[in-house]
RNA sequence: GGCCAGGUAGCUCAGGUGGUAGAGCGCAGCCCUGAAAAGGCUGGCGUCGGGGGUUCAACUCCCUCCCUGGCCA
């Protein structure tokens, strides 16, 4: 924290650059909110969003299109490779490097994505925990596979009680990341926490929260689905499955998953779309469930499209920005 | 019309020598510190198709009716 001593008296502080935030689950108009904004206030959009990162992986990751993108400027979109591994450090490094140079460049940066933990990542930090350890993850997971995840929960608590009583046994992923940590630092995770995280400075951050009503957000999830399908999901899965092989992990996301499935021959066209629908509607509920705990978010009950929802972001915007 | 198999949670289905029922998925709520579009946790009284009978007690046995599917006419 910057602290201004005489932050009530008569010397005011110098006024922060704003940094604008779009979050929602999938589907409900985030980039089209952002756009606008980025329209009206000269902005730039920072994505947020993991598998948009990814180059090559089109139809089935919603990404703004190549007009949108002429028009405004998108920075940590098509970023990678499809075989490297994108992780929430590095996609929050890369994230502040962005924003300040956008607001450097007097510019509104604007941040829009459904990623929690990468947003969290950007804007309060992680703990200076170890990067992966691929040798080591290796390894627990065979030992799941063979002993059953009771087996390397009881390692955690060994390294680290306090964790072991967090994190549930057969939350496999979060068991083997906090094992990890302590093996690599040497240290129990918990002590690691404890000592807190590096937030983003120098902003005055804006968080608007997209908000549609439940049942119409998973019709439009379905029918975003269909038209992915109709587009040539399956084919563009095809073609990426046959240059890059089964490991790259976009391959393994929404959509691309199921279709997948079908270039398998494990299930048909329509179970897929609608698998691919369920797994769509299930993701927006635990984005939700993440973003309502998000502090001080505006809320819009609406979706980023609609015209009523974008003029109040809008003068929203414009009253920080007076 | 006859025979057979079924009718149990929103869906797909288990189950019970008679003591009023579960599982997966869905749905809802929640968790989350470098795989996060991942992973995990919690939540189930539902006329056990309708009616009648036997019984202390029936969803479970008996009778009957209705519905669905298949086969045969």
């Amino acid at each position: 924290m910057v602290l201004y001593p005489l932050e009530h008296s008569l010397t005011l502080p110098p006024r922060e650059p704003l940094l604008a935030v779009v979050l929602g689950p999938t589907a409900s108009g985030k980039t089209a909110l952002a756009l606008a904004i980025a329209r009206r206030f000269r902005g730039e959009i920072v994505n947020c969003d993991s598998v948009a990162m990814y180059r090559e992986f089109e139809i089935g990751t919603a990404k703004p299109s190549l007009a949108e993108r002429a028009e405004i400027r998108h920075h940590l979109l098509d970023l990678v490779d499809p075989t490297a591994d994108v992780t929430a450090g590095e996609y929050a490094r890369q994230a502040r490097h962005a924003v300040r140079d956008i607001s450097e460049r007097g510019r509104l940066p604007i941040v829009s994505g459904g990623t929690g933990l990468y947003l969290r990542a950007l804007l309060e930090g992680l703990f200076a925990g170890p990067q992966r350890s691929e040798d080591l993850r290796n390894s627990l997971r065979r030992r799941v596979e063979k002993s059953g995840p009771e087996r390397i929960h009881r390692i955690l608590r060994r390294l680290d009680r306090a964790a072991g009583r967090r994190i549930h046994a057969n939350d496999v992923p979060k068991v083997i990341r906090a094992i990890e940590v302590c093996l690599a630092s040497r240290r129990p995770m918990s002590d690691l926490l404890q000592e807190g995280r590096e937030p983003l400075r120098g902003f005055r951050i804006l968080r608007f929260g997209l908000n549609p009503e439940r049942e119409p957000l998973y019709a439009r999830i379905n029918q975003r689905a269909a038209k992915m399908f109709e587009q040539g999901l399956i084919s563009e899965t095809e073609r990426l499955w046959k240059k890059y092989g089964d490991e790259a992990r976009p391959l393994h996301s929404l959509g691309y998953k199921q279709a997948m499935q079908v270039l398998r021959n494990e299930i048909d066209q329509n179970a897929a779309l609608e698998a691919a629908q369920q797994a769509h509607r299930n993701y927006a509920k635990r984005q939700m469930t993440w973003f309502r705990r998000e502090p001080q978010v505006r809320w819009l009950p609406g979706f980023g499209d609609e015209p009523r929802i974008r003029e109040e972001a809008l003068d929203v915007v414009k009253e920080y920005l007076e």
